[in-house]
DNA sequence: TGGACTGAAAGTGTATACACTTTTTGTTTT
DNA sequence: AAAACAAAAAGTGTATACACTTTCAGTCCA
């Protein structure tokens, strides 16, 4: 089976949804994708089908797609499995973690620090997220830095996160906390650790409703 | 958009492939499910690649769907992942659990037993996979509850779980068994024991491979 | 016998056609 | 002017068509 075209249109959608060009709510007509992306409605259904599983859109019978709203609950109950997941891997790492492994989390997070203090928005935010990821890569397991990634993409959905170059520092902040605890092998420590930093993030829910960009070419550029 | 011919698809494809009635490799083609459905290869299409995301198929480009053949490695970090959220969701219930919600699950292990008593060996695996789903939606997490579910789903697919009387008797002692830790609300007890049991049936990961059935209106009934 | 070639058959990947539903727009009616 | 209706426009849902790729069978040749 195909795996590139729309591959291309799911990753497209995604980060305009994850990174609020898109709004929740915003209509996803086929024909319009589908005419800029220049494929036809075929590939643009699969990517739509494939975003919805994600949870990043919602379909509804008949009248198409719109990009989710996911209610306060949501977030929460996703957040509250983030941190069991994370939690334990925090405590999984401490235990397991050898030195190469360790500097290859604060390389990351160093590589954060820059894109925070050169207010390169989206990579940030991007980075930001792909801490937790890659912590679980860098223990070996795939299926659990798939699962996050679904997970943080969903978070991103609704949280403006790391909106404010504020909280954006303090999360990298956070993450380099939680690194030097590896370091130092102290579990309960770095899952503390883990744990605040999660609720921190939580915190930071807002639940703006700006006016949704009607011009789909310039949200997806 | 549309939502039930394609999620009937689903749904059967993916009790057939749970229930090893598909086995890991068999080619699906889309014509032959087409015609079974009494439907177009396009629904098929959406469905096979429903499939492909909650990893019970793997699509080749241009050869086709085949069930899934996931490895030993894959099967051990989905355990890994279940341990995690799973273990943490034991302790939240005994910290949180109602009387009533106590004796939901004892109802349903009074419904596992009764399974397994008759040798239903269809409604015995689901019932059994349900205990841990239940228990998630019991606290009010359909986020955790969906992700149990997918993951088990996973798991079904490798391990042949509570193919044998047996295993499947032990596995609902087990359950019984931390439905009264929850219910004495000791939370470390039943943390212990739910790690235990899903070590468990960790440990029932076998890995036969027997011939597919060829003739598929044989497996999807 | 067995391996390499070739053409047919089968199958996948994408576009398009068409029926049916929802939405919009314009008109009529009170 | 506001509500109700009707026709048109836009959009979704499914089937089908067709190009392209893989698979398979049969043939030829060493």
């Amino acid at each position: 089976m195909e795996i590139s075209s729309t591959h291309h249109i799911v990753e497209s959608l995604t980060r305009a949804i994850v990174e609020h060009r898109l709004h929740p709510g915003t209509k996803l007509a086929e024909q319009k994708l589908a005419d800029h992306f220049g494929v036809s409605r075929t590939l643009v259904r699969q990517a739509l089908f494939q975003l919805s599983q994600n949870r990043l859109i919602k379909l509804e019978p008949a009248r198409g797609a719109f990009v989710a709203a996911p209610s306060v609950e949501e977030a929460k109950q996703v957040f509250a499995v983030r941190r069991m997941l994370e939690a334990e891997m925090a405590r999984a790492f401490a235990r397991t973690a050898t030195p190469s492994k360790v500097e290859a989390l604060r390389e990351h997070v160093a590589q954060e620090k820059l894109a925070v203090q050169q207010q390169d928005v989206s990579s940030r935010t991007e980075l930001l997220g792909d801490f937790h990821v890659r912590m679980a890569e860098l223990m070996g397991n795939q299926v659990l830095a798939d699962l996050l990634r679904e997970l943080i993409s969903r978070c991103a959905l609704i949280t403006l996160m790391y909106q404010s170059t504020h909280a954006a520092e303090h999360s990298s902040e956070e993450h380099a906390e939680i690194v030097k605890a590896l370091a130092a092998k102290d579990e309960e420590l770095a899952v503390r650790l883990m744990n605040e930093h999660l609720l921190h993030v939580e915190e930071n829910l807002t639940f703006d409703r700006k006016p949704p960009i009607s011009e789909l070419s310039l949200a997806l550029g």
